[in-house]
DNA sequence: ATGCCTTGTCGCACAAGA
């Protein structure tokens, strides 16, 4: 079973970039971010004739998350627990049914958090402690749990080809980071890196400045799964030469293969 | 030091991204 995460920048502006990376990648579960769209007008219909079921929880304008599975979704979870007052798109959860029982993924997109000083760094820092307190209670339940995609989060050096053009950057903050290992810490294995501990792989390229032809990356949308999920781990991969396509998003699909 | 692009918005320039 492959399962691919997606930073993919506005549906409309991408569809048929990503209906082309559907049809390569044949993925049995994609997890998008930045749908920038409301659910009314997700284009459901060509990721149906693709034979996806779609789940989304989107918001105008801005954010937005949604799930693509082969197989049915079940128990959809949409928003973030924690904090009622939070009205921004960036979480749904939902389970699919293998051979070998329930697997559930949770698909995010976390908070940028820049610039530092302004209120948009503590809500960085108060959604990933809400990611966490939740990510423990998952754990809790002992199955193969996933939770993949853009956390906004360079956790090393060796994840950017400039990192100290990021130190006064949110996503390269120690706090950020200190975030992101104490919740891997709680059990979570990230994929990639157990993968490749090769420098220069990234995800993300800005538009800006020739950042894709000059390499200038970094590393941050992530997989990261239970004990039970990491069992049946068999390899990842980043599908790099989207970035390379015409009217590209900034970040590349990421994925892991885990058997049955 | 800043913008450099790209997207979406009830566009008529701007916010947000990273």
């Amino acid at each position: 079973m492959k399962i691919a995460t997606w930073n993919i920048n506005g549906v409309k502006a991408r569809i048929d970039v990503v209906l082309e990376w559907l049809k390569e990648a044949s993925p049995d579960v994609a997890c998008l971010q930045e749908i920038k769209s409301i659910d009314e007008n997700f284009p459901h219909q060509p990721f149906e004739d693709l034979g996806y079921n779609v789940e989304t929880h989107g918001q105008k304008g801005f954010n937005g998350v949604a799930l693509l599975s082969k197989s049915p979704l079940e128990d959809v979870q949409r928003g973030l627990p924690g904090n009622d007052g939070d009205e921004q798109a960036r979480y749904i959860e939902a389970s699919v049914s293998t051979e070998t029982g329930a697997v559930r993924f949770g698909c995010l997109y976390l908070p940028n958090g820049n610039p530092l000083g302004s209120e948009k760094f503590p809500y960085k820092l108060e959604w990933m402690d809400r990611l966490i307190a939740h990510a423990e209670k998952r754990l809790r339940e002992e199955m193969p749990f996933l939770l993949l995609g853009d956390y906004n989060v360079i956790p090393d050096p060796i994840d950017a080809k400039n990192p100290e053009n990021w130190l006064e950057d949110a996503l390269f903050q120690p706090e950020s980071r200190q975030k992101f290992r104490a919740l891997t810490n709680l059990g979570l294995t990230e994929a990639v890196r157990s993968c490749t501990e090769a420098a220069e792989t990234y995800t993300f390229w800005d538009y800006q400045a020739g950042a894709w032809q000059k390499n200038n990356g970094i590393r941050i949308d992530h997989i990261l799964m239970s004990a039970q999920a990491t069992d049946r781990f068999s390899g990842c991969g980043i599908d790099k030469h989207i970035r390379g396509w015409e009217k590209p998003s900034d970040h590349v699909p990421v994925w892991v293969q885990l058997a049955a």
